[in-house]
RNA sequence: GCCUGAAUGGUGGAAUCGGUAGACACGAGGGACUUAAAAUCCCUUGGCCAUUGCGGCCGUGUGGGUUCAAGUCCCACUUCAGGUACCA
């Protein structure tokens, strides 16, 4: 019998759905294991072979551990929100709904083939309304909170509306993006509506002017990491900054947590440094200066208080509120010009330009400590979102300001002994102090990190200052102008105020537009949503939430997916806690993983989740990059030179459809049938073959060099696939997929099936296997075993090719071999290794066999090959028995004849063990 | 610019603690079986020299260093990949 796999992966994906073989519940006999991936967007493309990477190793070790005897929870679901089913929406008008379930059955139907153990009763859909009533939720919640920063965490709302009204602001300890203060009186004097404006600066789900990513292509604002290089990552269009009123969450409370946390979790180095990058921490002073001949001041940030004595203007960004206080009336029209010009520019434009631009404002601001007047400008190389949008300008010693006061002709005082400012400033923190000491302050002579110390403990002192943190992170912009997404579970009151709907009113379902644009006033597409208002006819919410807010709390869900009265029941959320193994792409560190670990973070505030962080150990599996091929065409005619031929002549290289080329060599008919234009194409051959180039990229339709998983299980099988996947090599590289090499693998799945059947019959035996079996057997043990808790699945294929090439070598049919072999294999192959289980006579799944350990009895040797060195150069080997004590092992070493030639004559110097192993023979 | 990671045969990659570099596989070359092809099996395969022996020398991006011993550790550099950036 052959092996057929085709019929083998038929047969037990079959039985592995009608058993439910992978449905998991809560066992308080088993410890737990959450084993998860990074949940897809079904797009329309379908899976590639680049997908399904990380999905084999996250099931390969779910797989493990269950045979390790932990009760595994292994999930799937899809991330149906987005925008390339709304954009195709818009231009077919055909819902997006039904696009998106499209895609999920496709998506769907080409995992079954590769043989996942998914519990595919937990399923998740974003856009289900059983599912986002969770997100809406979540959303109220955060309404109804702010964040206390003395104990570091949420809180009700009303606990700050009742200390509001006993001390107004005095005392108060909540974030917040208002600098106003008032009292108690004030704060009871107010009006609701007052309130509302006030308390909407505190909330965690707030209503803010924000200056936000304006994507007028896509008709929506962006999140931060939803743009790079001032382009939208979906679609590449253009981004500008623009004012606007948009629902945001306040992550940036959660920013010292967020970074801390980082140091509790198994997550690679790089990942955690991106997001500390990201997060962005800086300790340094915030400094007022007055505003000559007036009763204002500027606030500033700084991180270098040190070089107070160098500051020679001060630049505000053109955002800055403080703009309109300071600008004087001759100099309102420069600045009023400068404005409309920084505006009317993208963010791609202001960074591409790198130009040094400003406006003097007519102003001077007094230096606290040495009492100068120094002039204020406008420049739009500071920026509003950071720090207070306004800063103290050091040319001598900060590189932007240098060039800024080069350009204006402004003073440069150098701070640092030695450092030299003729051609450029000296950013470096670290050198020895001068110019800089008066009768308040004295700094000359300290080392720069003295300075700054001593500095903020001045302005402390003086009043004029105080020691800040600041964090890069800003706050998550959380509308979008689209329709395919959460609706807000907000209406409008009479007084246009935004109020929560009623928890019992969730979820709010998703309207039903007849187009998916804005209105023709602007409006999102929710506009033309008819009813669109409350039971008692309030207007509700026309915005819809980001993709990143259906996905932030996903993981949770897996744990009790049919509550219909909790996001996750305690009972669940106790039992599975949080994702021991998370699996996916580096794409999302600084979206989903900052925002699901705020959103985890804030439920945690509540106790309604029992751990801090959500994915204890994250793993991030490369990207598969695709092996194009090229023909070459003769410049002006239609034919085509084979690749070592190309260079006499001249030639344009064309891509061609890999699916077309078998190991480089062009199916010379298939190529005429591909492209009309191909139709009569002529050939140059070399040995009768066309022979393709090749190069490595992105997988892309575009390169057609995309490679359909289905076309390989179908052709080679799900068991040859997933070997050849992990086979390529480590899980977290990057490396081109080329198919040529699946033979290797193809190959051994055969010669494993050929160990159990020599044509139809089958070669089994109960007898006692040799020691060469067992040793083989028990070295592929030990080596699987280590391999899989270090991800590196690629030595692990190795091992299996090695031990079955012996094992066909020693022709051994022994049944004591076969069973753990076919364990072992079992995660990497499941389906051959199911068939195989029940052949070797069981009637029960593989998956419930428990995972075999190794005997070190076995793989001991009876003589042990040294291979000896001389001075950590040449070599010699020795067999020496393996109970030889050292001496014996010297004298062994010492007269072989190998050493007589290396010693030639001389008595060793040293002789070198290394654990009981004789290495090197010093001469 | 800054941060992180990487660099090993024709190719993908092994080498877990500093101890036989190149496991395993592809590709290539040779052979067996076959009328032939496919499939399968066997041998060779880092480079150079020697090849009727044995063997020898060189070799893990570059240059130094530590060590009896370095792909692995240290210093300096080059290149590539990813992330990030007027963040004061």
């Amino acid at each position: 019998m052959d092996y057929n796999f085709n019929e083998i992966e038929k047969k037990w994906q079959k039985y592995w759905r009608e058993h439910h073989t992978y449905k998991c519940e809560i066992d308080n006999n088993k410890p737990k294991f959450y084993v998860l991936d990074m949940f897809p967007y079904p797009s329309g493309a379908g899976l590639h072979v680049g997908h399904p990477l990380g999905y084999i190793a996250s099931d390969i070790y779910a797989r493990y551990k269950r045979l390790k005897g932990f009760n595994v929870l292994h999930p799937m679901g899809y991330d149906a929100y987005g925008l390339p089913a709304e954009q195709y929406a818009i231009q077919t008008g055909q819902h997006p709904e039904i696009t998106t379930n499209e895609n999920i059955a496709r998506y769907r139907e080409q995992l079954d083939k590769i043989g996942f153990c998914y519990d595919w009763d937990r399923e998740v859909r974003t856009c289900d309304p059983v599912y986002y009533k969770w997100t809406q939720w979540a959303f109220l919640q955060m309404f109804k909170s702010y964040f206390n920063t003395e104990l570091d965490k949420a809180r009700p709302i009303d606990e700050l509306v009742a200390h509001f009204e006993k001390y107004g602001t005095q005392g108060c300890n909540a974030h917040t993006n208002s600098s106003d203060e008032f009292t108690a009186d004030e704060w009871n004097a107010m009006t609701q509506v007052e309130r509302n404006d006030v308390l909407m600066n505190y909330r965690i789900a707030y209503l803010g002017n924000t200056m936000v990513n304006w994507c007028p292509k896509l008709g929506t604002v962006l999140a931060n990491d939803e743009v790079s290089e001032g382009l939208s990552l979906r679609g590449g269009y253009p981004v500008e900054q623009k004012m606007m009123r948009q629902w945001c969450l306040r992550v940036s409370a959660y920013a010292g947590r967020l970074l801390r946390d980082l140091d509790t979790i198994e997550w690679t180095e790089s990942i955690k440094e991106t997001q500390r990058n990201w997060i962005g921490y800086s300790e340094g002073a915030e400094m007022t200066f007055p505003v000559a001949d007036s009763d204002k001041s500027l606030l500033i940030f700084t991180t270098r208080a040190d070089t107070i004595f160098g500051v020679t203007f001060m630049v505000l960004a053109p955002e800055s509120m403080y703009v309109d206080e300071v600008v004087t009336p001759d100099q309102r029209a420069a600045v009023d010009a400068y404005l409309d010009e920084v505006k009317h520019k993208t963010e791609r434009e202001r960074m591409i330009e790198k130009k040094v631009s400003g406006v003097f404002t007519g102003s001077y601001a007094v230096n606290p400590v040495t009492g100068k007047n120094i002039p204020i400008y406008i420049s739009d190389y500071v920026l509003a979102g950071y720090g207070t949008g306004a800063i103290m300008a050091v040319p001598a010693h900060d590189s932007r300001d240098y060039a800024f006061a080069k350009h204006f002709d402004l003073p440069i005082i150098p701070l640092i002994e030695g450092a030299d400012v003729s051609e450029e400033s000296f950013d470096a923190k670290e050198g020895i102090m001068t110019n800089s000491s008066n009768e308040r302050l004295q700094l000359n002579g300290l080392q720069v990190k003295e300075a700054i110390a001593k500095t903020k403990q001045y302005i402390e002192e003086a009043g004029i200052g105080h020691v800040k943190v600041n964090y890069r992170l800003r706050d998550a912009i959380f509308s979008r102008q689209r329709y395919w997404g959460e609706p807000f579970p907000i209406y409008y009151d009479d007084n246009n105020q935004p109020q929560p709907l009623n928890e019992s009113e969730l979820p709010l379902l998703l309207p039903e537009v007849d187009k998916f644009l804005p209105t023709e006033t602007g409006e999102p597409p929710l506009g033309r949503a008819k009813n669109w208002v409350t039971a008692d006819g309030h207007p509700l919410e026309l915005n819809t939430m980001p993709g990143f807010a259906g996905s932030s709390a996903y993981y949770l869900r897996y744990m009790d997916p049919h509550n219909e009265n909790e996001l996750v029941s305690h009972e669940a959320n106790e039992y599975w806690r949080q994702v021991d193994l998370y699996v996916g792409g580096t794409e999302h560190a600084t979206g989903h993983l900052i925002y699901s670990r705020f959103w985890n973070k804030f439920l945690y505030d509540y106790g309604f989740v029992c751990e801090a962080e959500p994915f204890r150990k994250l793993v991030n599996q490369g990207m598969i990059q695709g092996r194009s091929n090229f023909v070459y065409r003769i410049k002006d005619t239609n034919t085509f030179v084979s690749f070592n031929l190309k260079d006499k002549y001249d030639v344009t290289p064309i891509h061609v459809d890999v699916n077309i080329v078998d190991k480089d060599t062009l199916d010379l008919e298939l190529f005429r049938q591909w492209r009309p234009d191909f139709k009569d194409a002529e050939f140059i051959l070399e040995n009768g073959k066309y022979i393709c180039g090749w190069a490595i990229e992105k997988m892309s339709k575009s390169m057609f060099n995309v490679v359909n998983p289905d076309n390989i299980v179908k052709e080679r099988g799900a068991d040859t696939l997933r070997l050849y996947e992990m086979f390529l090599g480590p899980v977290e590289a990057s490396k081109p997929w080329d198919t040529n090499g699946i033979d290797g693998v193809s190959g051994f799945l055969k010669r494993l099936w050929a160990l159990f059947y020599k044509g139809d019959t089958l070669q089994l035996t109960d007898e006692k296997p040799s020691a060469e079996a067992l040793k083989s057997l028990h070295k592929l043990i030990k080596k699987v075993s280590g391999d899989i808790e270090s991800f590196s699945y690629n030595t692990s294929v190795a091992a299996f090719m090695i031990c079955v090439n012996e094992l066909t070598k020693m022709k051994c049919h022994s049944r004591e071999i076969y069973e753990p072999l076919v364990v072992v294999l079992a995660p990497f192959a499941p389906h051959i290794a199911e068939e195989l289980w029940h052949v070797l006579g069981h009637d029960t799944t593989v998956c419930d066999a428990q995972w075999p350990t190794w005997n070190e009895e076995y793989l001991k040797e009876s003589v042990v090959n040294y291979v000896v060195s001389f001075n950590g150069k040449a070599r010699y080997s020795i067999a020496v028995p393996a109970d030889a004590d050292e001496e014996e092992v010297k004298r062994l070493a010492l007269t072989d004849a190998g050493a007589e030639r290396w010693l030639a004559g001389k008595e060793p110097r040293k002789i070198i063990f290394v654990k009981g192993k004789l290495v090197n023979i010093v001469v």
